[in-house]
DNA sequence: TGGGCGATTCGCT
DNA sequence: GCGAATCGCCCAC
């Protein structure tokens, strides 16, 4: 099987709403390490759940930079989470990878993880980026080169929509995207 | 400068 | 289902 074509840093030029079910069924890896993309949320500037939406602090500095590249930040105190920034520069929209079918270097991310459970190696953001290795060291990094390979989803999935996870403003927003019937979900959809 | 709180996870009940 | 862990961010004082 052909491997799929590595996704163009202006695949990110757009909003972030076309962005975040496009990105359902992309492969991520990060040094070789990572999976199928089954889960994202997609967060705008003028969002209130959106930590740019009070403007450019040095945490989120690198959502108001240019797309195409990676966000993390620290959640809890304890884990990372990842993004990928969407639109323009300045638009400080930013899509949360929420879940990932792991297909490459399972072993690696169970030793990270310190389980073997497949379907919990990547069923969360805190989790996906303990499995795949990712920190603040990320942060500002380009997808389109190394560590990162960003690999274009086949056919055109089956996508399930719904309202985020874990967030106290806009809670009914429907910007949960995920893969129809996915094993590898951090919650199920309702 | 201090304190409340979070785009979470895990273990225990 | 619930609460602890854990700490940087951010705004009120």
């Amino acid at each position: 099987m052909a491997t799929p074509p590595k996704i163009r840093r202006d695949f990110f030029d757009r909003s972030v709403h076309r962005v975040a079910p496009e990105l359902i069924g992309a492969t991520l890896l990060v040094d070789g390490v990572g999976g199928v993309i089954v889960e994202v949320e997609a967060y705008h500037h003028t969002d209130p759940a959106a930590h740019s939406y009070t403007g450019r602090t040095e945490r989120n500095a690198v959502m108001f930079g240019a797309p195409g590249v990676a966000y993390v930040y620290r959640s809890y105190g304890i884990h990372w989470c990842l993004n990928f920034v969407c639109e323009a520069e300045g638009s400080a929209s930013a899509v949360l990878i929420r879940a990932i079918e792991p297909t490459a270097g399972l072993a690696l991310m169970r030793r990270r993880r310190g389980l073997s459970d497949e379907r919990a190696l990547c069923s969360g953001p805190g989790k996906l980026c303990q499995a795949l290795g990712v920190s603040i060291r990320h942060n500002g990094l380009a997808l389109d080169r190394a560590p990162f390979d960003l690999r274009a989803r086949g056919a055109r999935p089956e996508i399930v929509i719904g309202p985020r996870i874990g967030i106290t403003k806009a809670v009914e927003q429907p910007w949960r995207y995920g893969l129809q019937g996915s094993r590898f979900l951090s919650k199920v959809f309702r």
